[in-house]
RNA sequence: GCCGCCAUCGUCUAACGGUUAGGACGCCAGGUUUUCAUCCUGGUAAUCGGGGUUCGAUUCCCCGUGGCGGUACCA
């Protein structure tokens, strides 16, 4: 019987999750969910001086809006099972496998600029590596700092087969003797890690490029337990658009800000998980659940993502597009609240449909509708077609209106404002853009924006009146 | 410095050693349209360099170059 696939997220809980994290979650909850296994979230908190208050809770609520739902209730925590990792750590020194280590960081920090000022790579001397054991009684019975090194065998190389890179090795010898267990108790990422996937019975490990170098010592580890390893699998980096390894300073990197800025879940998810993985058709649009249908390690891809931003914007305006015109306005009630502006549900959902089309993100439908709530400010000169004079805009603007003034208000709905003024227009003799262009700029007061009839048949017949004579008297004082 | 990973259009990426090197975003042009957007059609644009192996290399091997990661009592 093949083994449970069991993956795992495993963040620090040091601020906003990343969007390298967000996908880094994604690509083990895909890969969990498609073979039937399970999807459990690690808390990672070994550092406390890099403890956010409240990172845990975004990070599980952002997990959560995105659909990525671990399958443990309550996260394995670190910090929590500081005795099981001392217990381990001992038994290696027990084992041999391991050893005190009485040097101190001044100490360590000599070492290290010595060998660097000689070029020579950094690595601890092994000074307290072959201590007597008489030796090393007396400084635990001083009660002299320690931290527990693993030791590190001096020969020899550790080959793995990587499930992206395939086969990886390294020399022994290019390998520090890694410190585990931390004076203050704690233990590192390496020997905390190692002891969790193992405990909770993690059968693939896959995380980011930049644990690489790192994975032969936790190899190193698990032969030391006498553990079997999990298979790993590393996951290209994401770059900023000069292909540096993405960082704030050259835009957002936390997955709240693309929320805040109004791309929504379904699209960030969409794009993150095309970056670094493709799905071997022309397909593009994916659910969550179609990604879990797909989704196979094999088709990770080895070369870093530049994290850009453009097709992210196409996305969410397909996703925008998909959305009906309810949801959609209460997706972004929140920004029409934080700009002030109150209105009937109704109407709002009217005013938001007419942008529906042209919107990228949610943070957009505030200024694409602001003319709708208040009326907007222009000069005559927009309201003029082409090379007509102004003289005949406010001609064709009287006609307008007169024609405007004789539809019933029972009527008045965008469909029955095109059909009857097209009408009106075509009887007319008029061309439909001299007519048209000075009816949606005295509307909108802008160059682009939804049709006239549209966004007549949203502010109702009294406003739309009330709109173009205020246009005929900006053109009357014109001339 | 040392160790490791990587390298196809501007970007994300396809291409069991044999393809006019494909798709998507962007950009440009055209169509629809009162404008913009949507939508449709078309176009622009790439195998880092040098050596091998092979009848034939984007593909396999070596070297170089470049980018990135690691080199902590951070993860």
């Amino acid at each position: 019987m093949p083994k449970k696939i069991v993956t795992r997220f495993s963040p620090s809980p040091t601020g906003f999750l990343h969007v390298g994290g967000l996908r880094t979650a994604l690509y083990n909850y895909l890969f969990a969910q498609r073979n039937k296994g399970q999807f459990l979230l690690r808390i990672e908190d070994t550092d406390q001086s890099r403890r956010v208050e409240g990172a845990v809770e975004n990070i599980i609520e952002t997990l959560e809006a995105f659909g990525l739902k671990p399958d443990n209730k309550k996260p394995v925590v670190q910090s929590e099972r500081l005795k099981t990792y001392r217990q381990y750590a001992e038994q290696l020194i027990k084992d041999g496998q391991a050893y005190y280590c009485f040097c101190t960081p001044q100490r360590l920090e000599q070492l290290r600029q010595g060998q660097q000022t000689k070029k020579l790579p950094p690595r601890y001397d092994g000074r307290c590596r072959d201590y007597s054991s008489d030796e090393v009684e007396k400084n635990l019975a001083t009660n002299q700092p320690r931290v527990i090194r693993f030791k590190t065998p001096k020969t020899g190389q550790t080959t793995f087969a990587d499930a992206v890179r395939g086969a990886v090795s390294f020399d022994h010898q290019t390998l520090d003797d890694q410190i585990i267990l931390k004076s203050d108790g704690y233990p590192t990422y390496h020997l905390a890690s190692v002891i969790d996937d193992h405990e909770m019975d993690i059968s693939h490990v896959i995380r980011g490029e930049e644990w690489l170098p790192s994975t032969p010592k936790h190899l190193l580890l698990y032969a030391a337990f006498g553990w079997p390893p999990p298979q790993y699998a590393h996951l290209p980096l994401l770059l900023n658009p000069d292909r540096s390894k993405l960082s704030k300073r050259q835009g957002d990197v936390a997955v709240e800000d693309y929320l805040k800025k109004g791309y929504l879940p379904e699209a960030l998810l969409n794009f993150i998980l095309l970056l670094g993985w493709n799905p071997g058709t022309e397909q593009e649009i994916f659910s969550l659940k179609e990604m879990v249908q797909v989704f196979k390690l094999e088709q990770v891809n080895k070369a870093g993502a530049v994290f850009d931003t453009k097709k992210l914007d196409w996305l969410n305006g397909h996703y925008i597009r998909q959305k009906s015109p309810a949801e959609l306005t209460s997706l972004c009630q929140p920004y029409f609240t934080a700009a002030g502006i109150t209105a009937d549900k109704k109407f709002l959902e009217k005013v938001v449909a007419t942008e529906q089309q042209r919107i990228r993100t949610l943070a957009e439908i505030v200024e694409a509708t602001r003319f709708f709530f208040e009326q907007p400010k222009y000069e005559a000169e927009l309201l003029i077609w082409k090379r007509m004079t102004g003289r005949e805009a406010m001609a064709n603007l009287k006609r307008l209106a007169d024609e405007l003034q004789t539809i019933e208000e029972k009527k008045w709905t965008a469909d029955y404002l095109e059909q009857h003024i097209q009408a009106f227009i075509q009887a007319s003799g008029a061309r439909v853009g001299e007519m048209l262009w000075p009816m949606r700029a005295a509307l909108s007061g802008r160059p682009a924006s939804p049709g006239p009839f549209e966004i007549a048949g949203v502010l109702g017949k009294k406003e739309t009146l009330k709109r173009i004579e205020h246009a005929m008297q900006l053109l009357d004082g014109h001339n």
